[in-house]
DNA sequence: TTGAAAGCGCTAACAT
DNA sequence: ATGTTAGCGCTTTCAA
């Protein structure tokens, strides 16, 4: 049998209530030398409390449940996911709680969550926005079942979410190219419908606006986010009379294609046209030259979003709506035209 | 207050062992019309059974720990290891199992194996080969504790471990290329101390060997895995006398260098050469030409590992150290002389 | 076919 | 400063 409570109670000559506000640190009212005797006791019999029986008794499982996409081939095509998770990991690891996680789409999260919530097997959830729906949105309302979402849902909701910031990213794409001196600024971007590159072009659009060099309309190219267009958007670009001398891609794909297209043409990067992106992707250095981007630490955003989640646990009226800022530049060959391309 | 099994029990008129063994579908002793009775109690009750208090009646929590690394940029860099994850969390969800994940190393995975084995927190471990130790593995030899190491430890143990036949696709690998007509094919690859480009090179010497084809020395090339690198090797491969027709490259960031390098030297693929690699990763198809690769099903990994460690689970006794053979060739334009790339 | 009762190992309210 | 005691909600043994 497993050493319990009781043992440690017996070794240290003590009661299992003392032994447990030792090993729970409340020991504002417990003689030095008693928690010295229990921390012995505990030391030589290698005590580790039942953690079942822990949650249990305290009601809490220290748990927290994850949900979203672990698909076949998630991984390889939405490492961000991943990447939040890890933060998120970080956090929750560091304040003693747990993290599980599970499969969920739109479809199945209900079911899930509903599951969770009253089986009481978890104290909080972080729902990836790729897996909200609106009746679980009206659930977690309803039961003000501690959660956050990480991204924002794409309906209006009461839930409580946290997201990268990509107007602001846009923001600070465009104002680098100013600041290197690039003058034509074009962008080729995902469908209107993509309401990441929006928001990176939103940026972009405001940035520009703001230096009073407005983003022209004819150097505004949208697509499927595919490398193929990126190509056919960048020969494009290329092709008119008026050349941009700097192209900022709303994501790793397109720059791949726009890349490819604008070697294809016999335009060298930087010299003749600065190329940036977003998301430090292996791609986006990888790939000659390496290229500058606005990269957003998702992995922060998953921190942030632990650390908010168990506030809630904490006190659980709080509400959280917002944007974490945490874009860097990472300036790199494609952009600066002091150096080459290697 | 939560709706507990005593309150289905009174609302159908029985006990709570009866309600228990409804729910636990250990029905072979009860009247149908009392099953009933007690399945409309649930129902219309909405009860859930708590997760915590079955935990602790039951002395198993149903839950897998996880251990591997969620260090910041690990979702970007290893998306392999999620990739087994999500196989394993497919497997693990579909038989009622839990899957935590928590971030190890070799140096802190031992406190965290101690720990979870002691508090009886879980039912059995996943631990990802990067995060094994000789001390985890006495431990876990001596407490035959359920567990399955993803990926074959790079020490000999008793440890129980699935892993991929690498030495399979490199056969695979070569194979392809043999009946595609192509004769004289190089190989690069990592260092030697790079276990996976190893074991790939191994695989194609023998298949080349059983064709009587042997693999020649000086189209062996050995170096850091990167793009440079494989870009280097590349040229020195090609700069050679008697060039080969067929380079088959140990991993995408090797491919992805070399393939730029054949590209600068004029060399069209697959007319004058033909490329292939390993793993398909988003950089093999979004190349031009898209390359033909030998894919590792990773996520089935993780399936089989989830099932191997129920197992294990189930009955105690069993040790598996064995490669599972799920790799795929899939053929693109750069290895299929009839078509031309794009 | 069903039910009573005894845990599972810890926490926390209350008493001293 | 410490101990007594009563749960936490389920499973399971044993009895009927």
């Amino acid at each position: 049998m497993a050493v319990t409570i009781r043992d440690v109670a017996q070794a240290a000559g003590t009661s299992p209530t003392t032994v447990s506000r030792v090993i729970n640190n409340q020991c504002y009212s417990i003689s030095q030398e008693t928690i010295d005797r229990v921390r012995r006791a505990v030391r030589e019999l290698n005590y580790h409390p039942n953690a079942r029986a822990r949650s249990f008794a305290r009601q809490s499982t220290r748990t927290v449940l994850w949900l979203g996409s672990f698909c076949q081939g998630a991984a390889f095509e939405n490492p961000h996911m991943f990447e939040i998770l890890s933060g998120a990991e970080s956090i929750l690891s560091r304040k003693g709680y747990r993290l599980m996680v599970q499969n969920a789409d739109t479809t199945s999260v209900n079911a899930m969550v509903e599951e969770a919530y009253a089986s009481q097997e978890v104290d909080g959830l972080l729902i990836h926005a790729s897996a909200v729906s609106r009746p679980l949105s009206a659930m977690l309302t309803r039961t003000h079942f501690p959660h956050v979402v990480l991204g924002k849902p794409d309906f209006e909701s009461q839930m409580c979410w946290i997201d990268v910031n990509n107007v602001l990213s846009g923001d600070i794409a465009a104002g680098h190219l100013l600041e290197e001196g690039y003058r034509r600024i074009a962008f080729i971007g995902g469908k209107e419908s993509d309401r990441i590159s929006s928001h990176r072009l939103d940026g972009v659009r405001q940035a520009l606006a703001a230096a009073s060099r407005p983003l022209e309309e004819q150097f505004i190219w949208l697509g499927e986010s595919t490398p193929q267009e990126g190509s056919r958007m960048a020969q494009g670009l290329f092709a008119m009379a008026d050349r941009p001398d700097a192209v900022i891609c709303a994501n790793n794909s397109l720059a791949l294609g726009c890349v490819e297209a604008l070697e294809k043409m016999g335009l060298r990067i930087p010299r003749d046209v600065a190329v940036m992106t977003f998301d430090n992707y292996p791609y986006a250095y990888m790939m000659t030259p390496p290229l500058t981007v606005v990269d957003i630490d998702v992995y922060d955003m998953g921190v942030q979003a632990g650390r908010t989640l168990l506030q809630m646990i904490g006190k659980k009226n709080q509400q959280v709506q917002t944007y974490t800022t945490t874009s860097n530049l990472i300036v790199r060959a494609s952009t600066h035209r002091e150096r080459r391309s290697t």
